[in-house]
DNA sequence: CTCCTATTTCATCACTTGTTGAAATAACAG
DNA sequence: CTGTTATTTCAACAAGTGATGAAATAGGAG
């Protein structure tokens, strides 16, 4: 039972590793999701967390660095309808946090924001990952995109905050097409209307 | 040193708990904030809190219930602008997120949303001391006031979570008068204009 | 003054946390 | 077949957590 030695089969512990404690992040916050409970979802001893990744902050450190890619969509989305982004870009983004690795990415969000450190990544992840991106594909002055695409991203997190995280009537049954309307103007006037 | 028994003089003991444990919330979370050191800031024995609160779960709670009231803020600003109330409510709301209470505020808000029980207390403390005094002073068909309101805090909150929590720039950095400016008319559409 | 009660300190408990080091073993190079 | 290395399990530690119960004491009631 349980011997030592390398696993037999080509088993990819750290892999494991990384699956549950997305999973655990997503769900439970960083103090909430502890090493070991990790560690036995994954099928693993405790040490294996220290021994493949260094400890617990550096687990973190590599499950952030793995999230959903968004630059496909924006691009197909504003190459596709130039003049009236949002509501195509509202749709497809309610159906990317509604799905499977969406709700994961939403908690990962939500349990990294109460320390500075993580704050510090999810900014890096944001900048990087999801506004660096849109900006590349927008038509308006280079000059204006970042104040364009931080207005887009308040009215985005805020959404995701209202309706998955504190979940607030009635935003947080309503229909994609209700949202799509009401909210829709708000990100057109972000990408190209006027701000200033 | 340090003799057991009630402390002289009138020293409220419960009520330096309460605001040593609402900074050490805001700041360090709920896990971060042990109640040794809420114990230790306050100059009390840790003990006291389970003595006066129950537990350390019941202290966050009493801590929760202390916000502060935008209901005159709000009543202010609905009443003195009626046409375009977006820019007069930033303003304020700006100001008052960054004055002292408000940062604690921030704060609270931050370390509550990982917790699925807090998250709780947040939507309740939000839909009774901050939406049900603006809906009381909308204007609109009171059907479409809950909907309208709703969209309103995702703006707001979007914008507390850019500005303060993650920092995001150039959103950041911005002045009020560049938020007012480009986020005001979002608020004026969501309060009254056409959303469906 | 005397008793009583609420308040406070102290010592300690039971538990969980992340982490470490040594021993055991599978896979692979030669 | 042998030696080496990386991987894994196991046992344990040090630190810190929230909580508890008993002893001590100040202030108010009678």
């Amino acid at each position: 039972m349980a011997r030592r030695g390398p696993r037999p089969g080509g088993a990819d512990t750290r892999a494991d590793i990384l699956v549950a404690a997305e999973r655990a992040f997503a769900e439970q916050g960083y103090d909430g999701a502890t090493v070991r409970r990790i560690a036995a979802t994954a099928g693993v001893d405790p040490s294996m967390i220290n021994h493949h990744f260094g400890g617990k902050d550096e687990l973190l450190m590599a499950v952030l660095e793995l999230p959903m890619d968004p630059q496909p969509m924006v691009a197909a989305v504003l190459g596709a309808s130039p003049t009236a982004p949002g509501a195509a870009l509202l749709r497809r983004a309610l159906a990317a946090w509604e799905s499977g690795p969406g709700q994961l990415t939403i908690g990962m969000l939500r349990s990294s924001l109460h320390r500075d450190r993580t704050v510090g990544l999810v900014r890096q992840l944001l900048e990087r990952r999801v506004l660096a991106p849109i900006m590349a594909e927008m038509t308006v002055p280079e000059a204006e995109r970042p104040w364009r695409v931080s207005l887009l991203a308040t009215q985005m997190l805020g959404l995701i905050m209202m309706r998955y995280v504190i979940r607030i009537e009635p935003l947080a049954s309503a229909d994609h097409d209700q949202i799509v309307t009401a909210v829709g103007p708000t990100i057109d006037r972000y990408l190209q209307g006027d701000v200033d």
